[in-house]
Parts: structure tokens; sequence; C-alpha cells
DNA sequence: CTGATAGGCGAAAACGTTTACGTAATTAAA
DNA sequence: TTTAATTACGTAAACGTTTTCGCCTATCAG
């Protein structure tokens, strides 16, 4: 690197002080535009930035936010980011990730990590794998933080989520309608409000049109592919369901899978519908009937709270944001 | 937030000075067991965190690398993130990501801004809109940098890339012994040497099959959707090809759509191969033949020699490391 | 007993900003 | 004309670390 340049260089090569220059460069109002303009432009001659280290440790901003996810190899996530990211970009901030790999203690780890100044706000969708909201309970007091999707409930934060208690009730009726009456559900995030409201809306849906609900027919997620696809077989052996619910994108390969290996023709013989972003849905043999939520947006949501909250803008309404996820119906649905 | 706790403060509660703090939290020889201990307890007892800015601007480093793609939502960007994530992990490194949408024009303003001291290090896959090395050849001597997939040639930087050219002539071979003569190709990347490269691959194994590359067979990479759809539909319809071969996971929708739309059956009618990371290419109708690149790998190497880099290693060899793409043969080319 | 050596620790400067406060000059109000 | 207010800038402290250098004590060789 040449000789470092910094305020002092600056202030040094225009003859002013450097606080003249470090106001010159914020554009305070205490300096006259013609100083200013010389600042300014001796700058952009120099490709000055500011040091982001000295910035922050004075400031105590740092124009930073963390994004705490289970995984950015997983459809929605990825397009979370993108949400997160536009907006990020609009505000000038910078972002950190963090994947939790669904490890309740690597995402206290990484939290924890965040509340030295290290970044001014968190987004977050919370590991599926515990419920314990004493934890966040503690934190949202600490740091600006907005939940998006998989949230905790009754604490003093944003929570952007999506209509999952609607939208499983309608894709079950859906089902129904489709002249199902045997609806198995693969039960993803069962611990989390989004997995509890999904599967209330199934049941409900099922009641409303006199079906009673079945145990034997509900699986739940394991971490183990192979372990999903013995379970789903079992399901399709022993109990001969006319139709699969799944919750979770992550049942869809499994599912599809299982109907090859034993013989069974979709929708004909079993209807499969699913919650996913996979852009590939329409390309399944056969094509999948989802429901996708609106992925990016849900990002793109969550960053403006939080960047309204880092602003000390007043939050337009309240705490929770609500948005509509959609139901494609496809050929694996067959109606 | 309750008093701050910084060096300062357990200075004073150990009755010793900051100096001795900060050399025992960093396991100086300077300092005995001892002292280090009851530095050690008192810190943990307080939650003490170090502050990053504070450490950043003296220490000059930031234990921050930061990422620069093309998208996040890219089954192959997303997979490498997490392989890069990993190793950072490992080292205790945070991971910044900033993506272009093949803007250079964004490339060129993240990474400079990436130039003040905000990141020790940076890993990107370059945007495939232009191939101009002048400016990355002087980025190169300003800060770390590895290129990963999309790289520039000829830079004094490491290149973590695959087999481009040997896997896309053994895919053509593949076609070629399908029974296919009339091979399309949807050329993606064109002005990079990822892109180059599996160009060539198929080119020469035309070659070396006794078949005449067609001009006419060849369509490149739109950004327009519609517009890749009806490109390959007219290519289908004008010049009847025996199959598709295409070199980005971007081509698959439209060209599956296209077979559709002309009701031309794959791979009776025609046969379909794409490079692509998509998890649900065995679930296709038909399932997918595939050349996937080890993404997660990529960015697990990548990141491992940006730190090797960081930690004043030498580096094992050279400077470019190629990792093998695998070629799944399915349904799609039938045989 | 003297001198050297090493171990353990502290004082203080430095990193590059931001900002509270002071000051001088100019302008507006009285 | 005097005073108050405003404008434009400078001084210096502060943010929380890391690190150089020097000091003191204890140990050891001679």
């Amino acid at each position: 690197m040449a000789e470092t340049v910094n305020i002092k260089r600056l202030a040094q090569e225009l003859n002013i002080s450097i606080a003249t220059v470090s106001k010159a460069l914020n554009d305070s109002h205490e300096i006259s535009l013609k100083t200013k303009n010389r600042v300014w432009t001796l700058a952009k001659e120099l490709n000055y930035t500011p040091n982001p280290a000295a910035s922050n440790l004075r400031s105590n901003k740092t124009k930073t936010v963390a994004v705490v996810i289970p995984c950015v190899a997983n459809n929605f996530f990825s397009l979370s980011i993108m949400g997160i990211e536009e907006i990020a970009r609009q505000y000038g901030y910078h972002v950190l990730i963090y994947q939790t790999h669904e490890n309740i203690e690597a995402e206290k780890a990484f939290t924890n990590s965040l509340l030295n100044g290290r970044v001014d706000g968190i987004l977050t969708s919370v590991s599926s794998s515990e419920y314990n909201s004493e934890y966040y309970a503690n934190l949202v007091k600490k740091i600006p933080l907005v939940f998006f999707d998989r949230v905790y409930e009754n604490l003093d934060a944003v929570k952007v989520t999506t209509d999952d208690y609607e939208i499983a009730f309608q894709a079950t009726e859906h089902l129904i309608e489709c002249g199902c009456s045997k609806i198995a559900y693969l039960f993803g995030l069962e611990n989390l409000p989004a997995g509890k409201s999904r599967f209330a809306g199934y049941l409900d849906a099922l009641k409303s049109h006199g079906i009673t609900a079945s145990d034997e027919l509900v699986i739940r997620y394991h971490d183990d592919e192979e372990f999903n696809l013995s379970q789903i077989k079992e399901l399709l052996r022993n109990y001969k369901p006319d139709a699969l619910f799944s919750s979770i994108e992550e049942f869809i390969i499994p599912a599809y899978c299982a109907c090859r290996e034993l013989g069974l023709q979709i929708p004909d013989d079993v209807k499969v519908l699913s919650f996913s972003n996979l852009s590939t849905a329409k390309l399944l043999s056969p094509s999948l009937t989802t429901i996708s939520q609106p992925a990016f947006e849900i990002g793109r949501e969550a960053a403006k709270c939080l960047f309204k909250i880092l602003h000390n803008k007043q939050l337009d309404d309240e705490q929770n944001i609500i948005l509509k996820s959609v139901l494609t119906k496809r050929e694996s649905t067959g109606c």
C-alpha cells in the first residue's frame, strides 16, 4: 500500500484541522460550502474512504447488520437474503451471514458474539431444534432484532411472518375438493409457531369438512434423509393415504422417491402438495402443487423494519407483519 | 445496556493494569499463569468480549472476509457460501456477503469499499457481464483475494476452478454415444474462462468425432427469461437439433418448457444435458442428466487458501486448484 | 557480593475517527 | 454604537484496544 490516506493527511494538504475535514466529509452544517467542496474534491482525488474501525469505535455505529439463519443453501433463505441485501444496499449497510445449521447452541454463540458492537442489529430466522424463548427474551433487550418466518412469539420485537394457518387450511381444502379424505401430514418445524400454525390449519380444515384426523397419518421430520424416506414408505404401505401434505420442502424428494419406489402414481394413487420455494416445482414429474412463501418480500420487509428501528423511525402500525403465501395448483394434486 | 464491561473495568476490579489484562486475554507469555487465570475467570464472569472496532483499529486485523458473488439465490453460489462459512467458522472469521447481480460497476464499487480495512481478504466469483482484467490486476495488489469458479486468469492470485473443458468434452461424448449428431449448445458465461472452456470442450468433442460444429446450433444466454425461451423454441423449430447441451443452469427451465410447448419428447425427440447443481434434477420430468460442480468443496478450498494467505502460510503448490465435476446420466439423455 | 538475566508487570502512545466545547470573525438586532 | 447571535473553524478528549518500552524483583553465575 502507498502512504495511507486518512483524515490527517487530507487536513495537512488543505491546511485545515482534522475536525473540519471530518465535519465536511459528514456534510455538517458547521462547515461552509466552499470548504466542503475543497475537502470533497481532494478526498475523491486521493481515493479516501474513512476507516470503518475508527468510525465504529468512536460513533458506536457499524452500518452493519447480521443475518442469522439455519442455512443459506435453502431456497427460502437464499431468497430472503436477496431481499435483505437489496434493502441493505439502499441504506448503505453491510450484511454479515451466520448459519446455525439448526443448532441452538451455535445460534446462541453467534448472537452473543454480536453484542459487543460488531453489528447495529440482527435479522434472524430461528433454529427449529428447540423453542426456548428465555434466551431471546433477554436478547431483544440488548440489541435491535427482527424475526422473520421462524419467530419467537410474545416478545417485544418485530416479527415478519406469513399466513401459515390460512394457507394450510386452504391447501387442505384443495386436497379435499380433489376427492381426498385420508390426507397424511408430513410435519416439519413442529417446535415453532410456523409449524404449529400449518398443522392447525390442516387439522381445522379436516374438521370443518367432517374428516377426523388420525395420528397414524402424521409423520415428523427427522434430520436423517434415509429415515424420512423409509418413514414415508412405511406410511404409504401401512395406511394407504390418498394424499401427502408436506409442511416443509425437505420432504419433497423423499416423498416423490417413496412413491416411485412403491409404484404409486401421483396424482392417481396419491396426491402430493408441499410448502416449497423450489423454482423447479413446475418441472417435477409430475409438476408439484406448492405453497410458496414470498421469501424475497419477507427479507425486504424484515430489513425495512430493522432499519426503521435503527433510525428511530416510528414503525407504521404494530409489530406483526403478515405476508400472504401463494397456493399454486399443479399436476401432483391433479384437479 | 448495563455498565459496559471492557478491559479497563477488568483491570480495575483485579487491581492490575490494562496492559496486563490485554496480554492475559491474548495468552501472552509475558503474563504468569496465575494472573491469566484471574483475568480469564473474571472475564467469563462478566461476559466480557473484546470490542471488535477497537481491536481492528489498533491491530489492523478484522477477522472478517468478504464474499462477492453474483447472487446468493443460485444453488451453486449458496452451496459455495456454505463451504466458505464452514471454514470461516473453524478459523473464527466473520463473513460479509455482497451480491453484484452481474453488474460490473457494483462489483467494483463493493470491492473498492472493502479496501479501507473493513475486511482482511476477499473471496469472489466475478460478474459475467464483462471480462476486463485491468481492474482486478490492480486489486490483487492491494488485498488478499481468491477467485473461485468465475476467475480472472493470468493474475497473481489463487484461483479455484473446476475441470470445465474436460467435463464438457466428456458430456458431449456422452450425447454422441447416445446417438446424437446435431447437438445444440446453450452458451452461458461466454466472457469468462469457465464459459469458454466449456464451449471449447464441446467443440473439441464434436471435432474428435468427426462432427462439424454449426453456429446455427449455438444460442447465447440473455438476461430476459422470455427471450431465452423463444430463442430455444426458434432453435428447436428451425434447426431440429437432437440434443441440447446447456452450459448453465439458467437454461434448464426454458429448455424444458420449450420442449413441452413444441410437443417434443425428452429424450426421444431431443436429449437434454446441463451444467447444474439443482437437487431436484433427478425429480424433473424426465430426470435431468447433469454436470454438477462440487460447489461446497469449491467454497471450502477457496476459503482454505485465503486463510493460508492471511496467516502467511506457504501455499502447498501453485495458484491453480482444479476440482472435478461429476456427470450424472439420467433419463433426459436416455441411454 | 556483584553483575547479569529473565520473568512479570505497568505507563503511555498509537490506531483514525467523532464530537463537545471554545474562539474569532462576521452579521443582525437593539 | 453596543450587544447579541450566528457562522466557520480549531483544540483536544474520547472510543477500547494493542504494543513498545522500561522498571522492578528475584534468581543465578561468577
